[in-house]
RNA sequence: GGGCGGUUAGCUCAGCUGGUUAGAGCACCUGGUUUACACCCAGGGGGUCGGGAGUUCGAAUCUCUCACCGCCCACCA
C-alpha cells in the first residue's frame, strides 16, 4: 500500500543506489540489437565547482535525452567526467594554503605544490560528482575521465606535437594581456571588458627646438570651423593612462591633419625623461578625438603596438611582471634619458604600483605645469574574469595557436550543415567569431596543467616532442654531442660557459591553458590518440548541450579540433540553452555571491521537482529566473500522480500481461487510450525537436486534467461499482494508462516514475525491470478517435452544469434533478451510459426528459440539448438572468465578429476556403445557440 | 560603435511555420469533511499581447520605427 503522500527524500537515494548497483547507466546497457549509438559527452564541470543552477538544467537536460534515447533502445553513452581548470583550481588551492598559514606555492616549489594540488582533488574533487549523482544524472560513471589522466594527456602531447609540427602552434614575442595578480597571460576571452569612471589627462609635450604651429582655440558655432588660433610649441595628448608616458616612443598626428602636418618629422622632448621623441603621421590618430595627437607606448597598448611596429619605434617597457614601474637598471627605459634637472623625482618612483605611480606622475606634471586639463572619462578597462585585476597588456613570449587556419573547416562544417545549432540563430554568434579570430595565446604562467612539450636549447633553439627522450635526441643530433636536462638557469649559465661535452636543454616551464584540453574533449574521452572501440563507435557525439556562454571558449574549439584531427565534426547538434540568471538577471558567479544551490532545493522538494521544474521552463531563446514557488508547483504534481497511482490500488488497477489497448470496448477505455497516444506523440516529437518545455507541459496537462481530473473521475462509478466485464477493462484500462505515464514522464522525473513502477509491479506480484533499462518508450498510432465526440460532451455537460450550479448559487453539497428538453437517440444514449459519473460529478439526483422547461428553471444549452435545472425557490432567478443575459452578451459579440469577417467580400475570396467554411459554421452554432440562450430567458 | 534577445494576467513565463473565445504555474476571490490527493476538488475574477506605422481578407504572431530592459562583441587616446 502507497503512502499517502510520496517522500522524495527517502526515495531518490534509494533508487539511485540501485541504478547504480544495476549498472544501468553504462553505455550500450538495454540497448537493442543493432541499435543506432546515442552520444553526449557532458560538459566537464572544474574539479573545483559545485553544482549551481547552470549545471543543474544543463545536466537536467542532457539526462531528459538521455534517458529518452535509452528508453527507445539506442546504445547510449553519457560521457561525464571533470576538467582540470588551471587557473581556478590552483587559486583554490593557494588560498587553502594560506588559510592554513603553510608555505606558500613558490617556497614549497613546483613539484610539491602539484601534488598537492592532486591529493586536494583526490579529497575534495569529487562534491560535483555527487550532487550530479542526487539530480539522477544517468552519466555512465565507470568511464569517468579528467582532462589531466594519463589518456588526456597523451592526447594532448600529440595535438600539441602535430600542430607545431603543422605550423599550427608557434612561439612568438607580442603584446599579451598580462595578469598581473596571477602572474600569467591569458587569453583575449578571459578578459572582461568593465565600465570604469576615470579622467583624461591632457598633457603638454614641448615640441623640440622652439618649432611652432598655429593651434585653433575658438570655433564658429554653426560651421564648426575655427575663428581664432594661438601659437604653441608644444603637443597637447590625452592619456587614461599617464603613467605610461614613461614608456612614450613618440607622438602620432594624422598625415592630413592640418594643424600638425608641418611638425611630421619633428620631435618632442618627452616631460620628466627628457627622452627625444619623433612625431609621426599615422592614421591611428583621429582628427576629430581630442588635439588630433595621440601619445605612443608600444610596450602598453595593442593600438601603439601596431603604430610602433609601423614606424619601427623603440618599445620601452617601464613596468615589472607585478604592473609596478620598473626603471631602476632598465636598459631601455634610460638608454633615451636626457637632462632634466628633477629626473631623481621620476627614479624615485621606481617599484611603485600601477596607480599610485598614476597619481605622483599626474603630480609631476602639473608641478611643471605641464597638466593642460582633466576630463572626467569613462571608458571600458579590460579585466581578468577570475583575478579581477586590471589587465596589463605586456610585451612577452608566448605559444599561441593559429586559430583563423582552424577556424575555416569548422566555420565549413556548419555552413555544410554538418553541425546544427539549435536554436538556429546562436550559428550567426558563431560565424561572427569565427571570421574574426585572433590567435590563441595558449601559454599560462601556472604550475598546475599539462606542461608545454618544448625544450630549449642554445642559440634560440626549440625542439619540440612528445618525450624528453626525444626532445633530447633531436637536440644532441642538431648539435653534434650528446644532450642533457636541466634546471632554467643552470641551462642558460651553461650555453653563456660555451660548448661543453653535453648540451644543456631546459623545459618550458609554462602550462597550456585549460581549454586546450577541453578542446579535445569529445575525442580525448573516447580514447583518442588509440584507436579504440569506443571512439569508432560513438564518434562523432549525437547532441552538445551547453550554455552560450562557452561557445566561444568551447564550442568553437572543439570544433575546430576535432575537424583537424578525426576529421569529423564532433556533434551533429548543438543545442544552445539558457543561462539560469539570479533575480535582477545577473550572471550567477562565485565571485559574485548570488548563487542559488540547487541542492537546497533539491532537499526541500525532491530532484524530480527541480529537474521537472527547469524542463518546463527550458523554453528556446529566453533566460530562466528560477521561482522556488514553481519548483513547489511541480512538486505537487509529484504528489498528484502519486496518488493516482494510489487510487489506482485501491481499485484493483493492476497491470495485465499482453493488455491490448487497441482491443478495449468501453467508450471511456477509447477515449483515454487515444488521447494517451496523442500524448506520447506530442512529447516524442518535442523532445526530438529539444521544445523540452512543450514535452513537459504535454505530459503535465495530460496526466492532470485528462487522466485524473476526468478519466479517474468518470471511471469512479464503475470501478468502485461491482465485477463487470466494463470494471475489469476499466482497472486494466487505468494500470495500463498510468504505466504509460510513467514512461512519459521517467526522462523528466526518473526517481519517482522508477519508483511506481516498481511499486505497481510489486501490488500486482509481477516481476519488472528498472524502467530505467526498459526499452518502453510509448508509440503507437494516434487512432481515429469516435469516442471523444461522446467524452466530450459528457464532459461539457458536467463542466455546464457544475457552472450554472456556482453561479446561481445552489449550495455546492446539495443533488439537484436535470431535466432533459430536445434529447434525441444520441444524447440518451449517452446519458444512459454515464448517468452514474453525470450523478456523481455533477451532483444530480435525479435525470428526466421533459418537451419543454419546467419553469423557474435554469438552463444550459448543449447542442440541440437543453438541460434544465428545475430549482423553483433553489435558483437565484436574479443570478440566472445575470448569466444568461452575460451568454448572450457573448454570444453576440462573437455573432458580430464573424458577420464582420464574412460579410466582407475580400475574406470570402482570398481566404482559404476551409477558414471561411469554418466560419460560417462557427456563425451557425453561435446563432442557434443564441436563440435557446434567448428563449430560456423570455421563459424566466 | 556593432550584434543578439526581451517587453503577453498581480508575479514568473508559454504561445513553433499569421485564422485560438490569447494559455500555464503561483497569487487572488467564492464554495467544498464526494473514503486517491487540502501538496486537493469545483467555480470565478483578471490581459487595448510596450507605443506608433505598415503588409494582409485577417497580426500577440510578419515588416519598419520609437521607447525602455538585458546580454554579447569591439582598439578609440
Amino acid at each position: 500500500m502507497l503512502d499517502k503522500t510520496y517522500d522524495a527524500a527517502a526515495v531518490e537515494p534509494r533508487i539511485a543506489n540501485q541504478w547504480e548497483e544495476a549498472g544501468a547507466f553504462r553505455a550500450g546497457a538495454g540497448a537493442k540489437e543493432g541499435a543506432a549509438p546515442f552520444t553526449i559527452v557532458i560538459p566537464p564541470p572544474n574539479v573545483t565547482g559545485s553544482l549551481h543552477m547552470g549545471h543543474a538544467l544543463n545536466n537536467t537536460l542532457q539526462d531528459v535525452l538521455v534517458r529518452f534515447e535509452r528508453m527507445r533502445g539506442r546504445d547510449v553513452l553519457w560521457q561525464p567526467g571533470t576538467d582540470h581548470a588551471g587557473i581556478a583550481t590552483q587559486m583554490v588551492v593557494e588560498r587553502q594554503l594560506a588559510e592554513r598559514q603553510e608555505p606558500d606555492r613558490r617556497s614549497m616549489g613546483r613539484e610539491a605544490f602539484v601534488e598537492r594540488v592532486w591529493s586536494w582533488k583526490a579529497e575534495s574533487g569529487g562534491t560535483i560528482q555527487n550532487q550530479l549523482f542526487r539530480l539522477g544524472a544517468s552519466c555512465d560513471w565507470s568511464r569517468e575521465r579528467f582532462t589531466m589522466d594519463d589518456g588526456l594527456s597523451a592526447a594532448v602531447l600529440e595535438v600539441f606535437v602535430k600542430l607545431h609540427a603543422d605550423g599550427l602552434i608557434y612561439r612568438d614575442k607580442r603584446l599579451v594581456n598580462w595578469d598581473p595578480r596571477f602572474l600569467t597571460a591569458i587569453s583575449d576571452l578571459e578578459v572582461q571588458q568593465v565600465e570604469v569612471k576615470g579622467n583624461l589627462w591632457h598633457f603638454r609635450y614641448p615640441i623640440e627646438g622652439g618649432a611652432t604651429y598655429e593651434a585653433p582655440i575658438a570655433w564658429d558655432e554653426e560651421t564648426g570651423e575655427p575663428t581664432e588660433y594661438e601659437t604653441r610649441d608644444y603637443i597637447v595628448v590625452a592619456t587614461t593612462r599617464p603613467e605610461t608616458m614613461l614608456g612614450d616612443t613618440a607622438v602620432a598626428v594624422h598625415p592630413d591633419d592640418p594643424r600638425y602636418q608641418g611638425l611630421i618629422g619633428k620631435h618632442v622632448v618627452l616631460p620628466l625623461v627628457g627622452r627625444r621623441i619623433p612625431i609621426v603621421g599615422d592614421d591611428y590618430a583621429d582628427p576629430e578625438t581630442g588635439s588630433g595627437a595621440v601619445k605612443i607606448t608600444p610596450a602598453h597598448d595593442f593600438n601603439d603596438f601596431e603604430v610602433g611596429r609601423r614606424h619601427d619605434l623603440a618599445m620601452i617597457n617601464i613596468l615589472d611582471e607585478e604592473a609596478r614601474l620598473s626603471l631602476d637598471g632598465n636598459e631601455a627605459f634610460l638608454a633615451g634619458v636626457g637632462d632634466d634637472a628633477n629626473f631623481a623625482d621620476v627614479m624615485a618612483l621606481h617599484g611603485i604600483e600601477r596607480f599610485k605611480a598614476r597619481d605622483a606622475i599626474v603630480a609631476l606634471m602639473e608641478a611643471r605645469e605641464l597638466l593642460a586639463e582633466i576630463e572626467p572619462h569613462v571608458h571600458m578597462v579590460p579585466h581578468g574574469d577570475r583575478s579581477g585585476v586590471v589587465i596589463e597588456p605586456f610585451l612577452t613570449d608566448q605559444w599561441y595557436v593559429d586559430a583563423a587556419t582552424l577556424a575555416k573547416p569548422a566555420m565549413e562544417a556548419v555552413r555544410k550543415g554538418d553541425t546544427t545549432f539549435v536554436p538556429g540563430n546562436w550559428e550567426r554568434v558563431y560565424f561572427e567569431w569565427m571570421e574574426n579570430i585572433q590567435p590563441w595565446c595558449i601559454s599560462r604562467q601556472l604550475w598546475w596543467g599539462h606542461q608545454i612539450p618544448a625544450w630549449y636549447g642554445p642559440d634560440g633553439a626549440v625542439f619540440v616532442a612528445k618525450t624528453e627522450d626525444e626532445a633530447l635526441a633531436a637536440a644532441s643530433e642538431r648539435f653534434g654531442r650528446p644532450a642533457s636536462v636541466a634546471g632554467k638557469a643552470e641551462a642558460v649559465a651553461s650555453w653563456e660557459a660555451g660548448a661543453g661535452d653535453s648540451v644543456a636543454l631546459y623545459r618550458d616551464e609554462d602550462v597550456l591553458d585549460t581549454w586546450f584540453s577541453s578542446a579535445l574533449w569529445p575525442f580525448s574521452t573516447l580514447g583518442w590518440p588509440e584507436k579504440t572501440p569506443e571512439l569508432a563507435r560513438y564518434y562523432p557525439t549525437s547532441v552538445l548541450v551547453t550554455g552560450f556562454d562557452i561557445i566561444f571558449f568551447w564550442v568553437a574549439r572543439m570544433m575546430m579540433m576535432g575537424l583537424q584531427f578525426t576529421e569529423q565534426a564532433p556533434f551533429h547538434t548543438v543545442y544552445i540553452h539558457a543561462l539560469v540568471r539570479d533575480e535582477k538577471g545577473a550572471k550567477m558567479s562565485k565571485s559574485k555571491g548570488n548563487v542559488i544551490d540547487p541542492i537546497e532545493l533539491i532537499d526541500q522538494f525532491g530532484a524530480d521537482a527541480l529537474r521537472f521544474t527547469l524542463a518546463a521552463m527550458a523554453a528556446q531563446g529566453r533566460d530562466i529566473k528560477l521561482s522556488p514557488a514553481r519548483v513547489q508547483g511541480y512538486r505537487n504534481f509529484t504528489t498528484k500522480l502519486w496518488n493516482a497511482a494510489r487510487f489506482a490500488e485501491m481499485n484493483g488497477c493492476k497491470p495485465v500481461a499482453d493488455f491490448d489497448p487497441d482491443g478495449v470496448q468501453e467508450t471511456l477505455s477509447k477515449w483515454i487510450v487515444v488521447e494517451t497516444a496523442r500524448t506520447a506523440a506530442a512529447v516524442t516529437e518535442a523532445i526530438e525537436t529539444y521544445r523540452f518545455n512543450d514535452a513537459a507541459g504535454a505530459v503535465y496537462s495530460f496526466t492532470w486534467h485528462s487522466f485524473c481530473d476526468w478519466y479517474l473521475e468518470l471511471s469512479k462509478p464503475v470501478l468502485q461499482g461491482d465485477d463487470s466485464p466494463a470494471r475489469r477493462e476499466l482497472q486494466a484500462v487505468t494500470a495500463w494508462v498510468l504505466d504509460e505515464i510513467v514512461k512519459l514522464l521517467h526522462p523528466f522525473m526518473p526517481f519517482l516514475t522508477e519508483e511506481l513502477w516498481a511499486r505497481t509491479a510489486e501490488e500486482a506480484g509481477i516481476q519488472r525491470r528498472k524502467l530505467l533499462a526498459l526499452t518502453a518508450w510509448p508509440q503507437r498510432a494516434v487512432a481515429d478517435n469516435a469516442a471523444a465526440r461522446e467524452i466530450n460532451w459528457l464532459v461539457d455537460l458536467i463542466s455546464q452544469i457544475r457552472s450554472v450550479r456556482a453561479e446561481v448559487n445552489v449550495p455546492a453539497g446539495s443533488p439537484i434533478p436535470i431535466v432533459l428538453v430536445g434529447a434525441g437517440a444520441q444524447e440518451r444514449g449517452w446519458i444512459a451510459t454515464h448517468k452514474a459519473a453525470i450523478k456523481r460529478l455533477a451532483r444530480v439526483e435525479q435525470i428526466s426528459e421533459a418537451d419543454a422547461p419546467p419553469p423557474q428553471s435554469a438552463q444550459v444549452i448543449l447542442g440541440d440539448v437543453a438541460v434544465c435545472l428545475p430549482l423553483a425557490g433553489v435558483v437565484d432567478l436574479d443570478a440566472e438572468r445575470a448569466r444568461l443575459k452575460k451568454e448572450l452578451d457573448r454570444l453576440a459579440g462573437e455573432i458580430k465578429k464573424i458577420d464582420g469577417k464574412l460579410s466582407n467580400p475580400s475574406f470570402v475570396e482570398r481566404a482559404p476556403e476551409e477558414v471561411v467554411e469554418e466560419q460560417r459554421e462557427r456563425r451557425e452554432e453561435a446563432e442557434s445557440r443564441r436563440v435557446k440562450v434567448e428563449a430560456a430567458l423570455g421563459r424566466l
